[in-house]
DNA sequence: GTGCTATTCAATCGTTATGTTGAATAACAA
DNA sequence: TTGTTATTCAACATAACGATTGAATAGCAC
């Protein structure tokens, strides 16, 4: 028999309570941003105030709620205390931002508004470039901080980040397709790079989502020593 | 060249906000809870009131900061209102609650008290389910009431109604394994119901989750007309 | 130990969300 | 039209959240 000191309502009650807890942690655009940045890999609390435009000690409640929530995790380095996503974490937040993107018309206002009125002529999807990578027909730029690179990247892509791009657009084939890819949807980089590098006489589109939308898709990863 | 009337930090703003719309939409216990029934189907506000134990108003309420969020949808039938999920959001609800369940000790210790100390062997997976319903070694029995089996149910399965099982355990078979199911993991019919099919001299064991987890994890769905 | 830095804690205040109640609206039936 | 039902709106009190300060703690260098 079921545990009569427990009525059902209490169970719902408890279950759902718990399950908000997590849901609430992510009902926060600071929040989310945060999550977002240590998506492309671990933070110190400076760093993460600093790439977010807040102050340090909302920085560090922000990352507490999350903790609570153990949508993170942390670990001392010294005087630092790093950040890191909990594990699956990653996923589900990237398949909510998609969820939220597809039915949010003012979020594709706002990035149009942003990012101009491009055609699909620009950006390539996951599938295709998946193809164009097996068949090693493609070279895959990622122009993301090297220390993010090396955390994770698209398993065949080779790092030159966006400052020093200027003066490394010779390592880029002159015969292939280059597809830029950067933090993801909100990221501008790859935008830039692929005007860099058609502005070098090349051939360029630009994947407009990052390791985690691939890594959903179901795309490998690759990682260095770091 | 980007629009420079919008600066990054205009962007990042309302791009997180309207992110944030849909994960505060998730962000209540009550809400979770309206959401969890509609993944089994459509509802008037009504019926949504009553089975998540709240005043219809506030029902109202809560559902509007779905639709909102457009996570919901309405249709007037009537002189009701019938809420549905929107597309595309019940894989990501369930993958959410999968999330919240797997690092949430609190969510796990309330199961347990409720639901007792059940062992493995009770439950069955879903990678193992599906391929003894391929083979054809197991009765797949859902006892949600018609209308939800109706609406969507796994591929395969039949419906009896908890409240017709007793008078109805004859057409189960006796020479193959019972795997009884429900709504998903916070519905305790499935579990009273591998206790009645036991009762009848069966074997049976319980499939913990539901409809949308099923289809998450890749397994086929069917509906009848309705 | 002392000084320094990074992070967290604590207290404040203004804002926002929540639940409750009662009234208003919309569709239907007579 | 009038009455009836289902749903939504409006207004209030309570509670939770959020950003901002300043103080406290933990580790490191000397």
């Amino acid at each position: 028999m079921l545990n009569n000191k427990v009525t059902p309502r209490a169970f719902k009650d408890a279950a759902y309570a718990a399950f908000a807890q997590v849901t609430k942690a992510m009902g926060s655009p600071r929040r989310l941003e945060l999550l977002d940045l240590l998506v492309q890999g671990p933070r110190t609390v400076e760093q993460l105030a600093l790439g977010t435009a807040q102050p340090v000690p909302s920085a560090s409640q922000h990352l507490q709620v999350l903790r609570r929530a153990r949508l993170v995790q942390t670990q001392r380095r010294g005087t630092h205390v790093v950040y890191r996503l909990a594990p699956e974490v990653g996923p589900v937040f990237v398949a909510l931002r998609r969820l939220a993107q597809a039915r949010s018309p003012e979020l594709q206002a706002a990035r149009g508004d942003f990012f101009g009125p491009e055609g699909p002529l620009e950006v390539i999807h996951a599938e295709e470039l998946r193809s164009l990578l097996a068949e090693g027909r493609v070279a895959l730029l990622d122009v993301r901080p090297a220390d993010e690179f090396e955390h994770a990247h698209i398993a065949g892509a080779r790092s030159i980040p966006f400052e020093e791009l200027p003066e490394r657009l010779n390592e880029l084939p002159r015969d292939q397709l280059v597809v830029a890819t950067c933090r993801g949807p909100y990221c501008a980089l790859a935008i830039q790079a692929v005007r860099l590098v058609r502005a070098s006489g090349r051939s360029a589109v630009r994947y407009e989502e990052g390791v985690a939308e691939w890594q959903l898709d179901g795309g490998q990863l690759a990682s260095s020593a770091g």
